[in-house]
DNA sequence: AACTATTTATAAGA
DNA sequence: TTCTTATAAATAGTT
C-alpha cells in the first residue's frame, strides 16, 4: 500500500523505520481495536519499539492481566498451587457459568439478541411472557384491590366521625 | 474495506460475525507481522474469540512468556502467584453480586415473587413484558419470512431445472 | 503533519 | 470453507 511496494523485512534506514512504525503502529491498534469490537472477542496486544517504548491496547471491559491470565491458563502456563485458590478457580468457574446462563434468560425475557433462537423456542418464550404480562396484571390487580379496600375503610371511619360529631354538635346546640 | 461500510459496532448476525473474524484475524496476525519485521519490533498478541478459541502471535525468536515478562516489568504488574487470592476474591465478590441481581432481574421477568415490589414499578415491568411479547413476535415473522424466502428460491431453483429437463426430453423425442 | 498514488484489506455475493 | 470482485482503507513516498 502506497507509492509502491516494499518487502516485508527490516527497514534499514533509521527514519523512514521510524515513521513506518508510527503510521503502521496506528494501523494494528485501529485493526486490533475493530476486530474486538466487531467480532466480540477478547485481544491483548503488546508492542516494544526498537527504542524499548512500550505500548498496548487490550479490549475494552477488560485489563491486560485478565487476558495475560487467561492466556496461563490456557496454555498451562501457570503453576497450580496446593491451596484454596483451586477451590476458588472452581466457584468462580460456576459462578461465571450461572451468570453467563442467567444474562443469557434476561436477554431472552428482555427481547434481545433473537438471533440464535430457533422458532419453536420462540414460542414458547412468548407464551411465558405472556404468562408473566397476566401474572404482574393479577398482582396490579390485587395491589388496586388493596386501595380500594383502605380506601373504603377509611372513608366509613370518615363518615362515622362525622356522623358522631354531627349528633354532638346537634346535642350541644338543642 | 469491502463491498460496503459498516459500522464499527458488534455484529449481530452470528454467522458473518464468524467469517468477518476468520477474516480479520488473518488481517490483523498478517499486520502484526509486518509491523513487527519491518521495524524490527517485539510483539505479543493474544485474541480469545467469542467461542473461546485462543490464537496468538508473537515476535520471531522469542516467547509469549518473555514479552508478558517483560510487559510486567515495564508495567510493575504481578500476575503469577502470590497476591492474585485478593484479586480472586474480588472477582467472586462482584461475580456474586451480579448473579445476585440477574436473579432478581429473572424472578421478576417470570412473574415469580412480587411481593416486594411497588405498583408503580409492576406497571414499568408491564410495559417491559409488553414490549418483550411484541420483539419475540417480530422475530419470529422476520424468521417466518425467512423461511418463506428459502422456500421461494428453492422454488425457482427447481422450476429452472425442471424446465430445463423438460428441454431436454423435448429434443431428445423430437 | 498533509497529501495522494498505489497497494492491500475486506464485505458481500457466489 | 474458499473464491471473486467492487469498494473502502491503509500506507509509501513525497511535499
Amino acid at each position: 500500500m502506497g507509492r509502491g511496494k516494499i518487502p516485508i523485512k527490516r527497514i534499514e534506514n533509521q527514519t523512514t523505520r521510524q515513521v513506518t512504525f508510527s503510521k503502521r503502529r496506528a494501523g494494528l491498534l485501529k485493526k486490533t481495536h475493530e476486530l474486538s469490537v466487531l467480532c466480540d472477542a477478547q485481544i491483548g496486544l503488546i508492542i516494544f519499539s526498537t527504542t524499548g517504548k512500550m505500548c498496548q491496547y487490550c479490549t475494552e471491559g477488560y485489563r491486560m492481566e485478565q487476558i495475560i491470565e487467561r492466556y496461563q491458563k490456557v496454555t498451562g502456563t501457570c503453576i497450580p498451587e496446593h491451596d484454596n485458590r483451586e477451590h476458588l478457580y472452581n466457584e468462580l468457574a460456576v459462578l461465571r457459568k450461572e451468570t453467563r446462563r442467567l444474562q443469557l434468560s434476561m436477554r431472552r425475557y428482555t427481547g434481545e439478541d433473537m438471533s440464535s433462537i430457533p422458532f419453536e423456542e420462540l414460542d414458547q418464550l412468548e407464551h411465558e411472557l405472556e404468562r408473566s404480562v397476566i401474572k404482574v396484571r393479577e398482582r396490579k390487580n390485587e395491589l388496586l384491590q388493596q386501595q380500594l379496600d383502605n380506601l373504603r375503610r377509611k372513608e366509613r371511619i370518615l363518615e362515622e366521625e362525622n356522623s358522631n360529631m354531627y349528633r354532638w354538635v346537634s346535642k350541644w346546640f338543642n
